[in-house]
DNA sequence: TGCTAATAACTGACCGGTCAGTTATTAAGA
DNA sequence: TCTTAATAACTGACCGGTCAGTTATTAGCA
């Protein structure tokens, strides 16, 4: 009888992290209700008994997921903005195309899509999305436009939808990218979007003695 | 045995628009894969079965619920954008409020989060609905910008750009109504963002001969 | 160093519930 | 009486979660 090669290693840390990754690409794939548990089992190389040995729940997988492929790139982003030593009219010039930049490449998009076409159905994950990360974002935003507003940089107006202004071009072409993209429609170049919305919002939003100047 | 009510009535000619209409409301608040099809037939007074009398499968339903729900309302935007007489900054403060009323009250908005969520999962659907509706009525908008562009109206870009940055507020706040609301976030003035969005796009994306004189 | 007992990581067949779609049957209506 | 709209019971595929059994790995002992 040959020994052959072996039909497993046990390898306990590293399937927790292996798991989430694979569940990151079937979850950003096909949403969370049509992930199936046996396909991420397979591209994490387990069986899908072992997904129970580190997770309790399908919906546990998912916060292990956004712990660890989402957070961080919001943490960055929030370091950046939190810390911004210029002008209003500078910070916009660094905020847009990074956060064109982000969404290139970080897996936030396919898991905000998620969230988003899921939201109805598993209240739980629309609730932990919205309190970790949305919330605090647009309230991080909207607290730096009031005070550009004080500083008579901003035109008045709600804080909180000129941040919906400032971002919604970005998730508009996400979801673009996701969901007609695939069925033969023309992308839109999401670093040409920032240059020409960083131009607009320059125009609009900055009052004439800031914006015109540039 | 007394002969009693009967136990249901005939009523070719109604059934399909009852069910669509059912259909309407399922869809809008489950999405395509989570409604199920006892609860259409319980909402339009029928059996299951009698689905299948009118219809050949499920996505045949929603293609009879996007054709009798949604198309009406964009035929309709549709008819105003193409005949409008006026400059390029009278339109901007027609569609934009229109755009607004439009969302609050039409099915269009469950329809569109819909295919948002679904689209990965059911290329069909995204197809259809690009095809129907989304291509067209970019081009349409693209065409008008394009068309101010030449007159000197709007500053220089893409004109497809443009549009983006145009509708997605509004695209991204009925997004925030159907998924973060239900879970106790604060609701976006859609008139309010409206009336804002409106003068930020004056002041951006026309000329300064145009957008500063209003 | 080699042999064996003990441990626990891992597997994969299985179960119960769900739901799109089917069909045998009934009864409304002309 | 006859046609057919409509019902209600049914089928079969699917999938999250379970668990009895298997095997890699380690610890104990000579």
């Amino acid at each position: 009888m040959q020994p052959g090669p072996p039909k497993f290693q046990r390898r306990k840390e590293d399937r927790p992290g292996e798991i989430a990754l694979a569940a990151l690409a079937v979850f950003s794939e096909k949403g969370f209700a049509a992930a199936k548990l046996d396909e991420i089992a397979r591209r994490a190389g387990v069986s899908k008994g072992a997904l129970y040995l580190y997770y309790e729940t399908k919906e546990d997988i998912f916060h292990a997921v956004v712990k660890t492929a989402v957070a961080p790139d919001v943490a960055v982003l929030r370091a950046r903005l939190e810390g911004f030593p210029g002008s209003f009219e500078e910070l916009l010039a660094i905020f847009l195309p990074a956060l064109a930049g982000i969404l290139s490449v970080s897996p936030v998009a396919g898991i905000g899509k998620m969230v988003i076409s899921e939201g109805r159905n598993f209240p739980e994950l629309a609730r932990y999305w919205h309190d970790e990360l949305v919330a605090p974002m647009i309230g991080l935003v909207s607290g730096l436009i009031a005070r550009a507003q004080e500083r008579g940089e901003v035109r008045l107006g709600d804080p909180r939808l000129f941040a919906v202004q400032l971002v919604s071009p970005f998730l508009m072409a996400l979801l673009w990218r996701e969901t007609f993209v695939p069925v033969g429609a023309e992308p839109l170049g999401l670093s040409t979007l920032a240059a020409q919305h960083l131009a607009v919002m320059k125009g609009g939003l900055l009052t004439p003695a800031n914006g015109s100047g540039s």
